[in-house]
DNA sequence: GCGTTTTAATTAGGACTCCTAATATTATGA
DNA sequence: TCATAATATTAGGAGTCCTAATTAAAACGC
């Protein structure tokens, strides 16, 4: 397999602990969708699509959650079969589909994306301080991983071009969204935010330098 | 669904990004195994039991991986037919079945378990201290877990007998392992250790304590 | 403009996970 | 001792998940 230099052992301790905590979510999803009479694969595309009222592409959820087209395509038919999803031909591409959910299946797929779970009750014992830097450090990592292809691209408020990094330096909630017009923190930050559009290519990497240095913005803030 | 209170935003924003480094984790998992004709489900038991010479019973390793015990039966006779693993019976009691790996799936159950993924080089990334960071806040999440009963004991260094927290105060590595003799630093604790004992719960309790607050070691070094 | 290549989705086929319920067997305890 | 609990497995069934092959439409090259 990869012999080629072991890997630094707290590499590997992290991932441990990553997978640990995988172990529980995926428990608490089968509770939570057992009691639905679905299963994790079908509740993941509930909370998926809820937060998306447009719709998504076939492909593109597949790729959302890792998974290979033909397995979503069993999925998708499953939920279509539960009347919780509809598949309809994209008009700008023949060829795709886009999967919407029914008001069933959107009820049921906010229920998933909010509702609590072993994780959570979990997280809540931790400081705020804390639950910041672990979701800052969360961000980081998704960054990365987004950069190296290995998931798709978020909607995450560092790479919106809404978002402006230190607007109010020295203060409890440094950061701004432009679109709410409100000060944000560490702690309010978006992994999925509905109002997401992503900045141009130049201007993500200065924010996030702006960001991740707690630096002054380096661009004009006039280009919303 | 859980209409009552609903729970802390930034909480469910942890719980994404949790969920996230999983979909990533499980298609590591998927990568991996499907180089060795496996699946995650198998790949899953194997780097578990890497970690266990003695072996374990089939339903310690249901618990372990959060499945039931129907379907670890399942798996484990998938890994019999693949001759890498055998069942053998308990002889302290007669119900019970011992899982262990033959040679070769010990050997693919350790490269399973020290493979780099996608996941390990993001976290690589991150400063050393943040990394550090990182695994304290596992641990303290995992420790609330099996507190919780939502995972099985773990075999971590803050609940083991040999571990002396802060014993060399201000230091790099501040604590200290009897067993090896050795001072740990935050970056250096266990999660899953193969000569872990379990301390009495009070000493753990106290352990804890000092662990946490930075204190000094609260009880008598002398139980070794 | 028209063939070639690429892309999106699905079907086909098969291994296997995962569940609940039921069963056999052994341990535990009133 | 006899009922209860615990361990594992089998039975049955839904559905995930893969790769390979297929269909159809879009994009590209010249």
């Amino acid at each position: 397999m990869d012999h080629a230099a072991d890997p630094d052992p707290v590499l590997i301790r992290l991932r441990e602990g990553f997978e640990r905590i995988a172990l529980v979510l995926r428990a608490d999803l089968w509770a939570a969708a057992g009691d639905a009479g679905l299963n994790p694969a079908q509740a993941q595309v509930l909370a998926l699509l809820a937060a998306r009222p447009a719709g998504l592409r076939a492909k593109a959820i597949a790729a959302h959650l890792a998974v290979s087209a033909p397995s979503m395509a069993d999925t998708l038919s499953a939920l279509e079969r539960k009347r919780l999803l509809q598949r309809t031909p994209d008009p700008a591409d023949a060829r795709a589909v886009i999967a919407r959910l029914t008001e069933e299946g959107r009820a049921l797929g906010r229920a998933f994306a909010s509702a609590t779970s072993q994780v959570m009750v979990a997280l809540a014992r931790l400081s705020p301080g804390e639950q910041a830097d672990l979701l800052l450090t969360q961000i980081k990592l998704i960054r990365t991983l987004q950069q190296a292809g290995a998931i798709p691209v978020q909607r995450m408020c560092v790479s919106c071009r809404h978002f402006r990094p230190n607007a109010h330096p020295a203060e409890a909630r440094p950061h701004h969204c432009a679109f709410v017009d409100a000060p944000i923190g560490t702690r309010d930050l978006r992994l999925d935010c509905g109002e997401h559009e992503a900045a141009d290519p130049d201007v993500q990497a200065a924010t996030w330098t702006s960001f991740a240095d707690g630096s002054p913005p380096l661009r004009a803030p006039a280009d919303d």
